[in-house]
DNA sequence: ATCCGGTTTA
DNA sequence: TAAACCGGAT
């Protein structure tokens, strides 16, 4: 019996024992140790670098974040950099990643931190969770990154251990199921590193098993993008950020959308913060 | 053509 | 609970 059904095993026998505990840690290190990815956001305890890490990392891979996370550093390399950034400058830095209300909400939650929060991102996730675009995820991750904080939390990869390991022949698992065994599985010692190992190990297994985490109740299939509102809406922001002040007409031309479809996605960017629209044209807020 | 993923709003 | 939100890799 190798090390992986002895786990198994024991867990069905015994639950989550001490002894359990450590024979899992002790898989998880081991493949981690010679596998460890070498990540950019893993060399620094700058907690601005680490929030702004985490927030690209929402929703997107981390090869398409690695080298947008080091231009975005370069051009905004603290809090003030960035609260003070024209949101122009900010978006244009963005594009590629998609999702850009994350960046609007970015740099709100460096304007937010600034004003009211002494400059200093806070070491507490329930004050963290407070600010725009930060949820129970990564408000938890960014304390767990930048302060060394034993907390439990969840995500994509990390699901993925837990699932193969205890919930190997289930499905429709929840999470609320799983957050207790990361709390008593965490190494208390070094909570940084155990998370940076769960997620590499978790990433390997989907590789290796075909995506545990599509077992969770917390997984979702995305519609197709190609002749989506998503595809319209990005369309729009991308031809604003080029052409600053431009026409509603030529917007519709640049889009290809109807005059209607555009018209309601002009309204909802400009409500979320994103689009003015000043004198004859639009243009980034 | 299909796959991948946190937060917010309804 | 469900639906909306992006872009690149495979």
């Amino acid at each position: 019996m190798n090390r992986e059904q002895e786990l198994t095993h024991l867990f069905r026998q015994e639950g989550l024992t001490p002894a359990v505990a450590d024979l899992f840690r002790r898989i998880v290190y081991d493949w981690y140790v010679p596998q460890r990815r070498e990540l950019p956001w893993r060399e620094t305890f700058d907690p601005y670098a680490i929030l702004v890490s985490e927030i690209m990392l929402q929703q997107t891979q981390v090869e398409r974040v690695r080298e947008k996370y080091a231009t975005f550093l370069a051009e905004f390399p603290d809090l003030r950099a960035l609260a003070a950034a024209p949101l122009e400058r900010v978006l244009a830095a963005w594009q590629g990643l998609g999702y850009n209300r994350r960046a609007v909400n970015l740099k709100r939650c460096a304007e937010a931190v600034v004003a009211s929060l002494g400059g200093e991102v806070p070491a507490d996730p329930n004050e963290l969770v407070r600010l725009p675009g930060i949820g129970t995820y990564t408000s938890r991750a960014v304390v767990v990154f930048a302060f060394n904080t034993p907390l439990p939390f969840i995500e994509t990869n990390i699901r993925s251990v837990y699932i193969h390991h205890f919930f190997a022949d289930q499905s429709g698992i929840h999470d609320r199921d799983l957050m207790p065994l990361i709390e008593q599985t965490l190494d208390r010692d070094n909570p940084r590193e155990w998370y940076y190992a769960l997620m590499d190990y978790g990433s390997h297994l989907k590789r290796l098993h075909g995506n545990p985490s599509r077992r969770s109740s917390h997984h979702t299939r995305q519609t197709p993008f190609k002749g989506s509102n998503r595809e319209v809406r990005s369309r729009i922001l991308r031809a604003v950020l080029e052409n600053p002040g431009i026409s509603r007409d030529a917007l519709e031309k640049a889009v290809g959308a109807s005059s209607e479809i555009v018209g309601k996605n002009l309204e909802q960017l400009a409500a979320e913060g994103f689009i003015v629209s000043r004198g004859p044209g639009y243009r980034i807020l």
